[in-house]
DNA sequence: TATTTTTAGTATCATTTGTTATTAACAAAT
DNA sequence: ATTTGTTAATAACAAATGATACTAAAAATA
């Protein structure tokens, strides 16, 4: 238990960062909430279970029950292909809600799993209708998340599409900083993930060995140090620049 | 005139295909819609304007003041590299609305642009607004296909993420046979579009001479033939198997 | 602590894919 | 009809990346 939390614990967040529920502090960058509607969100989390590494959370072919909010750690949407292969679509750290839209459906086509530990809650439904209803700044913050996070899965198709392979490792680890780092769950000098090189692989499209290959190159560049679960981030300003970095697509401007 | 016509009408489509508005054939696939309703989704066709190929929807780093409706042609949102490299990140097919939800942005942060010729209507913010209050069973089939707009973007990353040059050329003929089909603008035998080698190029992250590779490749297998402005599909069944296409992820299934 | 299992690191070699250059075919424009 | 620009086809070569194999280091488990 001990051990768990310090794996789920930054190295020394923002000051008060786990006051604040994650989705609250995610979604007052899009608008400004109420108290309540602060407190109606937060709401959300209670009911939050801690979950293992490399579980889970939902699984293909199966029909999504309830959403699922990230309250802690790290997990991602992934597929296999027939051969085996793993892609990783996306993310999902604190403060993210996975999925609102798709319990629409009969039927994923893809998991949900943790990558480390996690802490999450599952959102029935309803709990999501009603919040939506009663708060149109909630929704629309919701809206702007999702907005986001569509921005952000062309962003990987630009980074799988058209970028070498330094460059993706290099986009990759500045997404998530930048988006742990919204959340309080990373600092200037990196974040605990526990992210294994074949992670890496299959979300950037490229061989364990050649992530392999260039992380060594990072290291030497003094930009980034991946080791254990931990990403230290040596250089920001130079591993941005590498990947080309704009951040703007994780914050669409609302008009 | 008359050639600009020849190219935008398909060999042979369904029959009655092009009387029934694309948006309407493309949305009833996500459930009944009533005639009041079909009627108010092909309203938003009126007005339409033929654009020509190569040019520019909605312009990156604009803000968005209409979405846009596909009627004719096929168009596909893009963003270019600092290097000048592209990357396409979706194509655009008629009954396709082109962003509903991005009306909320200040600035976009990539470019729709025609491929071929098109006809498109511009679809002021308040129409969808009204549509969406007045006609629940249309707000819902366009959160449908919504969906699918976003399980097809995971798709691409899929695409590019794990699949080799044959496989991902293949699947996006694949996918794009699949679309136009269920708007009556493919038929079996295939579809005519204006994509160059290296519209393909820029979609599949690969170099133009790689995709002549593979197309050269595709046409001794006698699976496909690309030459002009057409596409021919030889053997479906072998393209989509070489693609491992499966169509799901076009057609969610509502719960 | 000992012992498996997983992950990381590295080398070697094979393969895929990219780059550049050149020509041919085609389409558009004058 | 000529010219100009674009697209396609191909070759020759270079570079990036993948596959396999093996060892070392960590982590998890017993």
């Amino acid at each position: 238990m001990t051990l768990t939390m310090t794996h789920l614990s930054p190295a020394a967040p923002s000051p008060g960062g786990h006051l604040l529920h994650p989705i609250v502090r995610k979604l007052s960058a899009f608008g400004r909430l109420s108290a309540e509607e602060r407190a109606a969100l937060a709401g959300l989390g209670t009911g939050a279970q801690r979950v293992e590494g490399r579980l889970d959370l939902l699984a293909e072919g199966a029909a999504p029950e309830s959403a699922v909010l990230i309250l802690e750690g790290v997990a991602c949407r992934y597929r296999h292909r027939r051969s085996g292969a793993r892609q990783i679509t996306a993310y999902l750290v604190p403060g993210d809600l996975c999925d609102p839209d798709i319990l629409h459906l009969d039927r994923l086509n893809h998991s949900v799993g943790t990558l480390g530990p996690c802490r999450v809650a599952r959102v029935p439904r309803e709990a999501l209708a009603s919040l939506n209803q009663q708060y149109p700044a909630v929704a629309r913050a919701l809206r702007l998340a999702k907005l986001a996070e569509e921005e952000t899965t062309r962003e990987w198709v630009m980074n799988v599409g058209c970028r070498s392979a330094i460059e993706r490792v290099s986009h990759l680890l500045c997404e998530l900083h930048e988006r742990l780092r919204a959340v309080g769950w990373a600092t200037k000098a990196g974040y605990d993930l526990a992210l294994t090189q074949q992670d890496l692989a299959d979300t950037t499209g490229l061989s364990n060995v050649h992530v392999n290959r260039v992380l060594r190159q990072l290291r030497l560049m003094r930009l980034v140090e991946m080791g254990g679960k931990r990403v230290d981030i040596l250089n920001l300003p130079a591993l941005q620049e590498i990947a080309e970095f704009q951040a703007d697509y994780l914050r669409p401007a609302a008009g």
